[in-house]
DNA sequence: TCCGCTTTGGTGACATCGTCACTGAAGCGG
DNA sequence: CCGCTTCAGTGACGATGTCACCAAAGCGGA
């Protein structure tokens, strides 16, 4: 049951030998479509997941039907276990998509606590997981609360692209940056009147990915 | 050296005998003044808070000048933790101010760490600190994201009143909201217009707490 | 193939919020 | 009492959010 999985977290690459095969014999390699709810309301998991491919979502609705994407968890960059902790706290409007087909290793509760208590490095990796999720919140923050929309808007087309397309619906790029589709698609029809971008239905395609880099870096830190 | 705190904190109050014992003789007990910064940019302190008395008050400034408060510490509810761990991550503008005087229990990291590995009740206690810190910050996106300026500021004044009154100068209600403060001179004005305020230089009376507390219900959750 | 439905995107009008520039009043120290 | 600093008030305007509605693109079934 235990592909060698550990090697690819950068974080764990200096687990004792020992450790590493507690994680790995009492882990179980898994595979989710595309679209799974990883957690939710009400769906607080029993395991630990250490995402392997793919990439997870994490978003938080509004009760007025909007939303908003806090952050993504990254194959082999850090694990979900925030998400499972958090839930633990109370039952809250954030949910985990699968944003792609994924692969992850679930790891039961209890072997979970065992390891922490077990191996020092296994803590800092956990403990540097958390604190990058607090900092990315904080970013979050920062950007809703002082930078003008256009240059979030130009960040997440760069974030988001795919070569040299974003394949989203205005919809979903509201839902990315927190606003409202009427404000994406004025931005976007700003940008394709300065033949930054060229619009299909569902797609973006960047023409001028120079002066959309140019102005999201014009404020940012 | 050691005075029982560890009793204030709820969540320790089921270590055993021998946790308490390590936590309370490798701890020391220390007094700041108000105004103190107890983390910020390139201040990463070498020990871990428990705060017996007081508040901490953890905001974040912009490169713009304006700043957001991100969320309090409260005495006895949960340790300053997040907030070492974070700084650990990378320097980031982020700080901790004392914003009363204040009382706590300094831990080494060393101890921390020693402790987390011991024992799985401290562990429980730190987890859920951390889980507790995340589902604040997830309020604070939604709250800036979804929420009217005027029902924010209805539920801050009601969150920061002491007796019936509260003591912020405009500039620091607009710091607490992440606004400007022309929006919170305007709501104020049309709060004293419906006669729910009387306001004075550097303080706010809530004379009609009852309107404002039935606004600031008005679309929460 | 054509029709009807759903999804996606476009738009004008208006409210709210953020920014700028400036004013005046309140307190404080000399 | 005077001068300085801090605090608060205001109008104008740009940026963003909300609402109502329409048009075009795709899709599936008759």
């Amino acid at each position: 049951m235990s592909v060698d999985w550990i090697s690819r977290f950068q974080g764990l690459s200096k687990l004792p030998e020992r450790i590493r095969g507690i994680l790995e014999s009492r882990s179980t390699v898994i595979d989710l479509p595309k679209g799974t709810v990883i957690f939710g309301p009400g769906k607080s998991p029993e395991n630990l997941l250490f995402l392997l491919d793919g990439t997870v979502r994490v978003q938080q609705l509004a009760e007025n039907g909007r939303e908003i994407v806090l952050y993504r968890v990254q194959a082999g960059e850090s694990c979900v276990l925030t998400t499972a902790c958090l839930l633990a706290y109370e039952d809250y409007s954030a949910e985990g998509v699968a944003e792609t087909a994924i692969r992850a290793a679930m790891v039961p509760r209890v072997v979970f606590d065992d390891l922490i208590a077990q191996s020092k490095e296994f803590r800092n990796f956990v403990f540097s997981a958390y604190s990058r999720r607090i900092t990315d919140l904080f970013h979050v923050i920062e950007e809703i609360a002082f930078q003008r929309m256009d240059i979030r808007l130009a960040q997440k087309l760069l974030d988001l692209k795919q070569g040299d397309t974003v394949k989203a619906t205005h919809q979903q790029m509201a839902a990315e940056l927190g606003t409202a589709r009427e404000v994406i698609s004025r931005q976007l029809s700003e940008f394709q009147r300065r033949d930054w971008i060229k619009q299909s239905r569902g797609a973006i395609e960047l023409t001028d990915p120079g002066s959309i880099a140019k102005l999201a870096q014009s404020e940012a830190a």
